[in-house]
RNA sequence: GGAGUCGGCCGGACGGUCGCUGCGUUUCUCACGAAAUGUGGAGGAAAGUCCGGGCUCCUGUGGACAAGGUGCCAGGUAACGCCUGGGCGGCGUGAGCCGACGGAAAGUGCAACAGAAAGCAAACCGCCGAAGCGUCAGAAAUGGCGCUGGCAAGGGUGAAAGGGUGCGGUAAGAGCGCACCGCGGACGUGGCAACACGGACGGCACGGCAAACCCCACCUGGAGCAAGGCCAAAUAGGAAAGUCGCCACGCAAGUGGCAGCGUGAGUCCCGCGUGCUUUCGGGUAGGCCGCUCGAGGUCGCCGGUGACGGCGAUCCCAGAGGAAUGAUCGUCCUCGACAGAACCCGGCUUACAGGCCGACUCCACCU
């Protein structure tokens, strides 16, 4: 684990925040999933990556529980931003991230950030 | 101590580290902003969106009708379908709980099945044989049978059959008479009222359903913060002004050609006649406001049975916007339910681990 140049801050501009940047993943970006989350990633040409959170209150149960789920990722992606490169990732949760412990979705958040890294270093 | 009723309150705690966000202060920056620091940051239901208001825009001179809602009385309130107090009815040994609880004497309508009959009285089984007629017996009185009839006590059907019980009465019966109860009830008394109490008199009628239509009284304009307001790129389109190539012919209007553009290395054919600049208004993306100081919280005093009201002091207590209020470590306990603000309030309803406080009731026991 190499140190990281940024402070792992989670600010506005780590944010994927208008349409026109979530359809512009969505059109363009690459699919990654596994049995938790779906994602979609393509590179943003700025120097930091960035992420946006789709999950819907229909996917969580309600809206305690999507707001928990919401939470969890966006740490995760906090505490691991020195790792990935220049890309926006948009996250949706599928059904089964519902009623999952919060171990094993960090986990799988884990492993997928890695997978993110290696993808895009590759291409 | 056990069982229960009602009302109120709480909804893991403390500390460290890393983050998000509103506001204040300081510093830096031409500025946008950035950093540091301090401080605030989900609920009792934030939920369902079922009522009532504020606020905003639209519409309207007022009113009537329609449609919808509410429905014992009085009060509280900005208002309510809410709350408080009272009345009536029902349930409970009780504390208490529950009730769409106006009108059936304005009209229309409904009541399956059963039953003879379901709203106007009717008679299946039954009771009677006094009265009238016939007939039989008898000398007659009288008696038997039948018919015309009388009756609604008993049986039976039903959720409901037109007062109940008793005595008298009668051919058998019947409020036919009487007593008590019930019902209606002029009027009187108490109460603001709902209503309660008494009650001359009536002899019993006026059955039930209005969560059937309906009648009566009262209330209600519509849409919603994606309301609504302000600022305002790019592109297309609109308006105005300026400019609007060169050559030939013509006094001029104009005509023709070249250049130009579509169009590409060039040529031919075809099409276009304007193009450019500036300004203006509408307006999209985007941004800002609305956006949190309010029918506000806490405390005290006063008025009121109470809901609540008055006065005074004091406090500022979320304001996001792909949507903050979290993660992690440690310690402790009773091991943590339902659940996430989205313009704001007042209610109702629904969900909820566990716990605390107060008042009261019943049972048992002790002194």
């Amino acid at each position: 684990m190499q140190p990281s140049q940024r402070p792992l801050n989670f600010g506005v501009d780590l944010r994927l925040r208008s349409k026109l940047q979530f359809d512009a993943v969505y059109a363009g970006g690459r699919r990654l999933d596994d049995r938790f989350f779906a994602l979609r990633v393509k590179a943003n040409g700025l120097a930091h990556p960035r992420v946006g959170l789709a999950v819907a209150v229909k996917t969580a149960g309600n809206a305690v529980k999507r707001n928990r789920l919401r939470r969890l990722v966006r740490e995760s992606f906090r505490l691991a931003q020195g790792e990935l490169p220049a890309v926006d990732i948009v996250v949706a949760a599928k059904f089964a991230a519902a009623g999952a412990p919060a171990t094993s979705l960090r986990d799988s958040l884990a492993t997928l950030w890695k997978r993110v890294a290696s993808t895009c270093a590759s291409s």
